[in-house]
RNA sequence: GGAGGGGUUCCCGAGUGGCCAAAGGGAGCAGACUGUAAAUCUGCCGGCCUCAGCGCCUACGUAGGUUCGAAUCCUACCCCCUCCA
């Protein structure tokens, strides 16, 4: 892809919640047009969550479009500040990591993220690699390049402290780590969520502090999980991981709010911000029925992450399990030998791990979430009869299918 | 170093000797309605059992104790928070 730097500027700029500053990303992409020359743009991510969804892609995204158009894409991996854990938002201490599971879970970063990035444009690196080396002394040079004040800007730290709740020492640290990196990498542009903002900031001040030529900033919209409320992510347990199957990413991005949807397909797919609206006014007129656009959008995601043949089949094999309520075509299945005795029902879908234990699946039964080839299984005290041989299909509550076999 | 507050079931949060498997809310699950949307309504929501039984087990930070009986009282310990120094 070969564009002007204005041009550049406005692809790039395309869905950014902030971007500081817009001038210097403009002279920076003139220089490199005119020398050659990459920019270097940098994204830092946790060691500790290697499983990829579509809260994360967001970013990755926008470097993909970096790379599009010829830039260097650094892939920072945080196994140092991963240690100091991140602060914002303030999560629980993460447990420490072993270097085997660094390096594994970086493994399964790349696997996953060269789905979306071009691996010959992109290069890993850990940033233990540079801040191991400061060891205590240079570290308490970096914290004397930053005040007290400065830190106290960052919004949560000023809420914090106004409200006399703590704020730990090392969760100062944080913010100067992340800024070296920068600094090591002589970094051009820095990526990240929104809620980066602040820390991405001080990258370009500490790049400043170094005499280097300070960054450009530019953060990406957090994308709201499957609740459509909290972001996503994977302890709140409303994500979407790009590794899933694909009838479970379908059936995920269809069971999303129809006012979620928009969200989606804004900072999910390539479409601009003006076709998204398009889509939404189709929408409202009723040209389209907001499912179909639903379908579309499960099957556009399933298609870029397992391509198109099976998004096509994640989205027949929805259409026939729910909206003409047809058995799937594939289940689990679980061979059940003869038995001489009826096999109560409750205690074999516990058995079965179809529920989480018997009394679940007594009152599953109760409450009519059991079938046994279609006819509904109300009685708690009724058991199932293994005594000839035979195919049934079972079905525990919406989702859970499974072919029984016995023989 | 001193003073005070607190640790309850997935989360928040009531409960201060029996009526507590523990109010209420959220989340979750199932059903109805649907477009596996939202909203709404209903039910469930520790486990076990020969389940509708004044049944059994496990649970209210940890370990003991008092009592016929404890989440509730006592003792020790662990942890968290706030204020003062």
């Amino acid at each position: 892809m070969s564009l002007t730097p204005a041009e550049a500027l406005a692809y790039l700029a395309k869905g950014a919640v902030n971007l500081v500053d817009e001038a210097l990303l403009l002279k920076k992409l003139e220089r490199s047009a005119r020398t050659g020359a990459p920019l270097v743009v940098k994204a830092g991510f946790d060691p500790s969550a290697p499983d990829l969804h579509l809260g994360h892609t967001v970013v990755l995204r926008k470097m993909k479009h970096f790379q599009d158009l010829g830039h260097r894409v650094v892939f920072v991996i945080g196994d140092f500040t991963g240690m100091i854990g991140d602060p914002t938002g303030k999560k629980t201490a993460r447990p420490q990591l072993s270097r085997e599971e660094v390096l594994q879970n970086a493994e399964t970063y790349k696997r996953q993220v060269f789905k979306i990035l071009d691996p010959h444009r992109t290069e890993v690196r850990f940033n233990s690699e540079w801040l191991s080396p400061l060891g205590a002394e240079g570290f308490i040079r970096l914290a004397g390049k930053y005040t007290v004040a400065r830190m106290l800007e960052r919004d949560d730290f000023e809420k914090r402290y106004r409200a006399g709740q703590p704020i730990h020492i090392h969760e100062f640290l944080y913010p100067l780590a992340q800024a070296y990196d920068s600094v090591a990498l002589k970094a051009d542009v820095e990526l990240g969520g929104s809620d980066q903002f602040f820390n991405l900031l001080v990258g370009r001040d500490m790049l400043r502090e170094y005499g280097l030529e300070e960054q450009v900033v530019l953060t990406m919209p957090l994308l709201e999980g499957t609740d459509g409320v909290e972001k996503m992510s994977k302890s709140l347990g409303n994500y979407i991981g790009i590794h899933e199957e694909p009838k479970e990413i379908f059936g995920k991005v269809m069971s999303i709010s129809d006012e979620m949807m928009w969200r989606y397909w804004l900072l999910c797919t390539d479409l601009s911000p003006a076709q998204v609206e398009a889509l939404r006014a189709d929408a409202a007129s009723g040209a389209k029925h907001p499912m179909a656009l639903k379908k579309e959008l499960g099957q556009t995601l399933v298609a870029y992450y397992h391509g198109e043949k099976a998004a096509a089949e994640a989205r027949a094999g929805f259409e026939k399990v729910f909206s003409r309520r047809e058995t799937p075509e594939e289940m689990p299945e679980t061979v059940v030998p003869l038995q001489p005795a009826p096999l109560p029902y409750y205690k074999w879908i516990a058995q079965l791990g179809m529920a989480s234990s018997a009394s679940e699946a007594r009152r599953l039964l109760q409450q009519g979430g059991v079938t046994l080839d279609g006819v509904k299984v109300t009685d708690p005290a009724a058991a199932f009869d293994a005594g000839r041989p035979g195919n049934y299909v079972l079905r525990v509550g919406k989702l859970r299918h499974r072919r029984i076999v016995v023989r």
